[in-house]
RNA sequence: GGCCCGGUAGUUCAGUUGGUUAGAACGCUAGCCUGUCACGCUAGAGGCCGAGGGUUCGAGCCCCUUCCGGGUCGCCA
């Protein structure tokens, strides 16, 4: 090991071009590959920049020489030397420094490594517990390091843009009041007040309407929120997200905004144009069209009701699907009447996971119609099918009949989203931005028996449906707005509610009494006594923004340290027991779970 | 909590109907090699087949339990 001392770095590796040639440059960072071809040797040295090739010759430095030959993988080195070309026949093209090398003039070995349990390659095809417990290796890797500084230019560009709109960036507590609606919050205990507990906040939603309240007019921050709910590949339990709030707004305000500011994200970090506005669409028809409230726009496949032809005909899944108050509905799959039998079942499967009981498919190649269900239904009967799914030959249809309306939907929903995939329809570098609006202010929660909000307990209903937040408040639509991106939300907001009136009204929707929403939320209802601003808001799913920027699948490849599936870090292993001596002194006695 | 897929060399994987000594590629080690860049050539090391139990003359392979990983439904105001 040798002493850094008196080095000084110069460049970095991926940063040197033939314009450099004759320079004496210095260099930092981990041997990449060394090549021996005996007498000579090629050492390619890698930091966050890329990769430069120094060179050893035997002939010219005998001692550089041998000390070269000691080099492994990934240890760490500090090389001075001279950039020369490489030569006719000896450039490589694939390599942005490959016009040039190093001739080197000295090498220090600053800390030596051992083998990694795996490569430091891109395209890397490992376990990700594997990856995650070596996550510092598995950051090393160039695509890691690119997904890294995305984020990080991401986050400077979010900051600049909304620091020019007017915004403040205003830090909210970490530590803050559980509410037991919607997700379930991380708790954490109180020292100073054993068997009370902090909740890490879910997302610092009351804090943002109060400073509304407060009259800072504008607010955002880039934000850590926690939600201890099951993972999937784009949600994990803390992840960050890009919130704000604004005052004297109403929905176009606040859309508007978030379009520019979406469209120069784009333009600067990925040279995409975005046009604006986006498209709009209620999220009835996002449902009854795409089956989602997050459609995914980059390829047909929309869906029809049949119900109408259906409900009558002698096949009786569908009959006894609309009779019993549900629907017949179907996809039309272009040219995907060569789909073997095999995959047709396995959709069949597939749908199954969304609770639909089957999937119907009928298909039309040269001329001749085959279908799971044609012999039940009559000719005239098949041919309105046909003709409702506008079907050319070589087109398959698929259809999904169910007393819920919602599995119907749903389930081709889903199912339209997955043959795209098969298809590879699913396009990394087409953008398809929509907002869908006019979402459901409630939904019956069946396990409560009760309305509960779909978005949050402080959004305001729509004004042309005020009337019946007081008298049929099932039916009431909400001002609110979800940004989505090819099938991904990757964000939402709304206006909020203001009053102290409608706040409480709210409430006893809810089924809250006056004492339990006093009891949770008294601090909100208190200070809309003291003069409130019209209001509304946003927040964004910064990991998943840069998820699909960067092209990925899964949010661990935009975030440093990621949670897997059980919610643990592999690297750090938590989360893990404490001492009795930290129980103790938190008042907390932990419950067998043997049981 | 449910369902599906997976766990074999350091890594990614193959492994026939249950049958002798479990293979490949990459990586690693050593030797040779002066223009490589996924360098090449030669040789070598490296395995509790996730763990436990069972069936069997015999288990990487079949059965049960369990642990771990991935996906997903529920869940995610």
């Amino acid at each position: 090991m040798e002493s850094f001392k008196g080095f000084r770095r110069t460049h970095y590796c991926g940063t040197l071009r033939a314009s450099d040639i004759g320079k004496e440059v210095s260099v930092c960072g981990w041997v990449q590959r060394r090549r021996d071809l005996g007498g000579l040797i090629f050492v390619t040295v890698r930091d966050r920049s890329g990769i430069v090739q120094c060179t050893f010759d035997e002939a010219y430095r005998k001692d550089l020489f041998d000390k070269a030959g000691e080099l492994r993988s990934e240890y760490v080195v500090a090389i001075r030397g001279t950039v020369r070309s490489r030569g006719e026949g000896a450039i490589n093209k694939d390599m942005p420094t490959g016009e040039i090398e190093i001739l080197t003039e000295e090498l220090r070995i600053l800390s030596r490594a051992e083998t990694p349990p795996f490569e430091i390659v891109d395209g890397l095809k490992a376990n990700d517990a594997l990856k995650l417990k070596y996550r510092y290796l598995d950051l090393r890797r160039p695509e890691m390091q690119r997904n890294i500084e995305l984020r990080h230019r991401a986050a400077q560009l979010t900051r600049n843009f909304f620091s020019a709109e007017g915004f403040y960036e205003i830090e909210t507590p970490m530590l803050t009041k559980s509410t037991p609606e919607g997700a379930r919050d991380y708790l954490v205990p109180s020292r100073v007040h054993p068997g009370s507990f902090y909740a890490l906040p879910q997302s610092p939603q009351q804090y943002k309407q109060i400073l509304m309240m407060a009259g800072f007019d504008r607010y955002m921050q880039i934000v850590r929120c926690f939600r201890d709910e099951d993972l999937r590949a784009d949600r994990q339990p803390e992840f960050t997200q890009i919130d704000l709030e604004m005052s004297f707004v109403d929905i176009d305000d606040i859309i508007s905004i978030n379009e520019r500011f979406i469209r120069k994200l784009f333009a600067e970090l990925l040279g995409v144009n975005v046009e604006i506005p986006f498209r709009r669409m209620p999220y009835k028809e996002a449902m009854e069209r795409y089956g989602s409230d997050k459609p995914d726009l980059r390829f047909g496949f929309e869906i029809r009701d049949i119900s109408d032809i259906a409900g009558k005909c002698g096949f009786k899944v569908f009959s006894s699907a609309v009779q019993e108050g549900g629907s017949v509905r179907l996809i039309k799959v272009d040219s995907g009447a060569t789909m073997t039998r095999k995959e047709i079942d396995s959709l069949s499967e597939f749908v199954k996971t969304y609770r639909a009981k089957g999937l119907a498919w009928l298909k039309q190649q040269d001329g001749a119609v085959t279908s799971s269900f044609g012999k039940f239904l009559t000719e005239e009967e098949n041919a309105a099918i046909i003709q409702r799914a506008e079907m050319k030959d070589g087109d398959i249809i698929f259809v999904v009949a169910d007393a819920n309306d919602e599995i119907t939907l749903t389930s081709l929903g889903a199912l339209r989203v997955e043959v795209a995939k098969r298809l590879g329809l699913l396009r990394r570098d087409d953008f398809r931005f929509l907002w869908v609006t006019e979402f459901p202010l409630f939904e019956y929660s069946e396990e409560e028996g009760r309305l509960v909000a779909r978005h949050h307990p402080f959004t305001a209903p729509m004004d042309e449906d005020i009337d019946l937040f007081y008298t049929a408040p099932e039916k009431c639509r909400a001002k609110a707005y979800d940004m989505v991106l090819n099938g991904t939300e990757l964000g939402g907001g709304s206006i909020r509610i203001y009053t102290r009136e409608m706040q409480n009204r709210m409430f006893e929707i809810l089924g809250f009494s006056r004492e339990e929403a006093e009891a949770r939320f008294g601090h909100l209802l208190n200070a809309f006594k003291y003069g409130t601003p019209p209001h509304g808001g946003l927040a964004f799913g910064f990991d998943r923004i840069v998820m699909l920027m960067a092209g990925c699948d899964s949010l661990r490849d935009v975030i440093p340290f990621p949670k897997v599936q059980n919610a643990s870090e592999p690297m750090t292993n938590c989360p893990s027991p404490v001492t009795e001596e930290q129980l103790k002194e938190l008042g907390i006695a932990v419950i067998n779970s043997e049981e």
